[in-house]
RNA sequence: GGCCCGUUCGUCUAUCGGUUAGGACACAAGAUUUUCAUUCUUGGAAGAGGGGUUCGACUCCCCUACGGGCUGCCA
């Protein structure tokens, strides 16, 4: 129901964090942001969560933004759009990161730890050996260091962190969109750490402090994050502010059940577009992994989406990525596409394959083959790789069709076909099947006979648009 | 181990207490076609299990099972 905060547009984000290519998930993430933003004429913000500075991947910055780019889903502010919350990297505000937890630490809400990695990861060992029976997590050691203590090891320069001080008892709720009533208790939560040693704030306390600070009013983001909601409650709890909406959608998963990855199923939104999608395509088939308008309504486009887009119809439930289905949507929006729209694609698909520019010159000649199998084809590589006999000879011939068309017995029937050929004028789609179909007639035999082999000493393979 | 989330055809989903549980993809069969594809027709295919609540549950509640997430100075 309440989708919105009383006539206030929404203002959403999709914050990625450049590790690694732009996953169908986070596309799928991106779009329902956009689709929510846009339905309630609000804003979508990109912010890119560079906090990470092990895992940082510089080329993975251009992925997202084109791979979003490429799907159509414009950011309203962010990088190379701008706006007046900027900068919209993480790596650039940290002076403001450090300020908020400085506030926290003077305000008694947070505290320096000094504790090592070294003596963390033991912690952790002892916990796993005991089941972690009663409570897991830091152990709040440096919770009660008297003031002079910490005073010396900031004087030695002693790496620290800085961590909230969480609650003891205390339940921590909030109200998921798409999921309902939420509850925690605080006694699960962690001391967790706001800004790392190396001076860089955690996912945590960035997240909280630009969701705020930049006036973001609902959080739709993967269902991974929801057992970190109540940490980000509480951090907001701890500035006194008040905390956005939430909602957080499904995973996308592997066919095998698994998770998406490389291997399993492409992954890489990029990759569709190598293997021949339609960014329409895509966008609409993700849409429907976790939404549906109602109804029996499937192809869309973004604005129809826009216009019947709400949260309260997006599942809860994972959904599995079937490409076979991803194939045959990509079928219908390629047979909407024109052949103009669709010649520079297919032309440098060709030129990829090895085809002399020469062969490529005569743009009428190319538009017809492009309709001619366009109707036949799922992808616009298949238009590509399968025509390639209009441009060249045939360098192998289709194996099992070889056997039953180049029969002994075809011989003579070619001795019948060749001669006439050369003598056809003119040499168009009528004159060949009505010389065809009399020859045929002439032999007493389908003119099938006539035509299969002909077709595959032509092309090479026995499928594809009619002979003549 | 603890906490949290989830569970309708193989897959994506509709259903918001009363339906022969609908559609799409995929699959199978048939028709059209010189092949393939298209198109058309037809068919099989589902509420995890057990308890409640109710005149009546796929729908609401509880338990179990299964799947997933979190339990990091990763996001």
């Amino acid at each position: 129901m309440a989708d919105c905060k009383e006539g206030m547009p929404p203002v959403v984000r999709f914050a990625p964090s450049p590790t690694g290519y732009l996953h169908v998930g986070g596309a799928r993430t991106a779009l329902f942001n956009f689709l929510f933003a846009r339905h309630h004429g609000g804003r979508f913000i990109l912010r890119i969560e560079d906090t990470d500075q092990k895992r940082y991947q510089p080329e993975a910055l251009a992925e997202i933004f084109t791979s979003l780019k490429w799907l159509g889903l414009q950011w309203d502010e962010g990088p190379e759009a701008g706006g007046e919350s900027g900068p919209y990297f993480q790596s650039q505000r940290t002076a403001l990161y450090r300020r908020h937890a400085e506030e926290l630490l003077a305000a008694g809400k947070a505290y320096r730890c000094f504790c090592s990695e070294e003596r963390l990861a033991s912690l952790r060992v002892e916990q796993e050996k005991v089941k972690m029976a009663q409570g897991s997590g830091y152990d709040r050691h440096c919770r009660c260091l008297g003031e002079a203590e910490i005073q010396a090891l900031l004087a030695a320069n002693t790496p620290h962190v800085v961590r909230l001080q969480v609650p003891d008892h205390r339940s921590v709720a909030f109200h998921d969109l798409i999921r309902g009533d939420i509850t925690y208790d605080s006694a699960q939560l962690d001391d967790l750490v706001l800004l790392k040693s190396d001076g860089f704030p955690t996912y945590h306390l960035a997240n909280v402090v630009d969701d705020h600070r930049m006036g973001i009013t609902h959080v739709l983001r993967g269902d991974e994050w929801i057992a970190s909601t109540p940490k980000h409650i509480l951090i907001y709890e701890a500035f006194s502010w008040a905390p956005p909406i939430f909602a957080h959608m499904p995973v996308i998963l592997a066919p095998d059940g698994g998770k998406l990855s490389k291997r399993r199923g492409a992954a890489s939104v990029l990759d569709y577009q190598r293997a021949g999608f339609l960014p329409e395509a895509l966008l609409n088939f993700l849409a429907l992994l976790g939404w549906a308008p109602g109804g029996d309504r499937e192809i869309m486009t973004l604005d129809e989406m826009v216009a019947a887009f709400t949260l309260e119809r997006v599942q809860a439930k994972a959904a599995v990525f079937d490409e076979t289905k991803l194939e045959w949507m990509n079928g219908v929006y390629l047979q909407g596409r024109s052949v103009d729209s669709l010649l520079p694609d297919v032309r440098s698909l060709w030129e990829k394959a090895g085809l002399p520019p020469p062969a490529l010159a005569d743009e009428d000649y190319l538009k017809k083959v492009i309709s001619l199998f366009k109707e036949r084809s799922r992808k616009v590589g298949d238009i590509a790789a399968n025509s390639l006999y209009f441009f060249s000879d045939p360098q192998a011939y289709e194996e099992p069709a070889a056997r039953k068309h180049f029969k002994a017995e075809a011989l003579p029937l070619f001795d019948a076909i060749l001669p006439a050929l050369a003598g056809l004028q003119p040499f168009n789609h009528d004159a060949l099947e009505g010389l065809y179909r009399r020859l045929a007639a002439e032999l007493g035999i389908p003119a099938g006979r006539l035509i299969h082999p002909t077709r595959l000493a032509a092309s090479g393979v026995s499928f594809g648009p009619g002979l003549f």
